[in-house]
DNA sequence: CGATGTTTTGACTTCGATCAAGGTAAGTGG
DNA sequence: CCACTTACCTTGATCGAAGTCAAAACATCG
């Protein structure tokens, strides 16, 4: 288009290059006070967040990446209860105890860490924080709702669609394809512990959207899909999620 | 409050005699203040609680009786994500918008009404209110991680322990005969929609755990558990439930 | 007493779990 | 650069737990 030649006109295809425009634009921006206070994280996958500081209860905020929390009841019975994302807030008192409940990062990313009682005081003399963390709380509530709704009921496809919808509609970036092109930090053992399903289904079912030319995967760790109404359709939950994380203010 | 001879309730059973200790000393007490500030709403069995005031944002504080959340994607997709006792408190922003979703009360009882943007001040200026409100969540949040790993891990025999469980430790009195007495207030569609199982499993299941002596229906939309650890030995989340809304705050 | 709604039970079907084998990728050390 | 390990993913065959459908039993109430 324009006569650039020898600028550097890069298109950053690397995941780690730049973040995409949505997930800049996150759900609610994190009040930049709240860096002053915090400690601020790295997280690389795999690596468990503890719950207590000194005996003390924390709080995170995801500014990116993704953390997930998994609860254990016994051997091999492991859920991941619930997905992080940038713009989340948890607090350590939302996980169960007597549950090996684990705080973990999914993959790459940065957090911010508090005591609970000094993020408490925070929100009490900043209105911003106060408001940013129930806006937090709230969505991250009605997202439980959805999740809730679709183990409990959607099948095994229904709940693959709706898991895959959640990424793109999070991390999706629009691909020169035309289609949303998103990363799946994940591994299929994690997917279907956040899903209720078991890892061999859950393959198969995966194996069968990719076989009806849904979803692709241009690479490890990465989806893409091509029509994005298409994989919509296959879940009931469309419509809530996307209002949800999607475009703008949760609204009817 | 005051009552005629004319019996206001049903008939005051059995378990009226001792109203249970666990009953009285509420999970997390109401700050009484709440009470000159909010409606107050007497809510009968099936009675829907709007989410919307004037299109302003609704919050509810459970005083008494049982509230639930359902959500419905699709026809004869419902699910009951999350019931509210005594001390529990619901934001309307919770529940997920395009998702049909419905709060009502599952019994008699009463519950306060708020704006939200009034709630949201009064907890603000007033630091019990805030604490109430943070611990109320927290507890909740904790309470749902435990019903989600549930719905997505359990087998229909521990869901359904869980939940009786669940009951119990959240009304049960002590029976004379040593056992716990409980209202199970929730017919069996409800309890299905709740533990995403099917009305006739659930059925079933229930006939299973009453042949094997572990429970018995005194009357209906009562229970009656003769020996708890031996229900408590039937889910692996047992121990958790039990740190939860057992004995006291919740901790480490 | 029938009328109505809820719960239970039985017979049958099905979806997803389990078990077991093979495939792919990425890293490791010779 | 190649065997070798390790971790992760896919696929097939089989089986059982839970869903579905239908009818009977039970409550509740006018």
């Amino acid at each position: 288009m324009t006569t650039s030649s020898l600028k550097a006109r890069e298109v950053p295809r690397q995941p780690d290059a730049v973040p995409s425009e949505r997930e800049i634009e996150a759900p609610q921006s994190i009040p930049s006070v709240l860096a002053t206070h915090g400690a601020l994280v790295r997280t690389r996958r795999g690596q468990s967040l503890s719950l207590l500081l000194d005996g003390a209860e924390t709080v995170y905020v995801v500014r990116s990446g993704m953390l997930m929390l998994r609860v254990a009841f016994a051997e091999g019975m492991r859920q991941v209860v619930t997905l992080l994302y940038p713009g989340d807030v948890f607090r350590a008192a939302f996980a169960p105890t007597a549950a090996s409940a684990r705080l973990s990062a999914v993959g790459a990313g940065e957090a911010l860490r508090f005591r609970w009682t000094v993020f408490s005081d925070l929100a009490a003399s900043n209105p911003e924080i106060d408001r940013f963390y129930n806006d937090a709380v709230a969505r991250q509530n009605a997202r439980a709702a959805i999740h809730m709704a679709a183990v409990g009921r959607f099948d095994c496809r229904q709940r693959v669609a709706t898991f895959l919808l959640e990424l793109a509609l999070h991390a999706g970036a629009r691909a020169p394809c035309g289609g949303l092109d998103f990363e799946i930090p994940l591994n299929r053992t994690d997917i279907a512990d956040y899903l209720g399903l078991n890892a061999d289904t859950l393959s198969r079912t995966m194996s069968r959207l990719r076989a009806s030319g849904l979803l692709s995967h241009p690479e490890r760790h990465r989806g893409l899909v091509r029509d994005l109404s298409a994989l919509a359709a296959l879940t009931p939950a469309a419509r809530a999620l996307m209002a949800l994380s999607g475009d703008g203010p949760p609204q009817a």
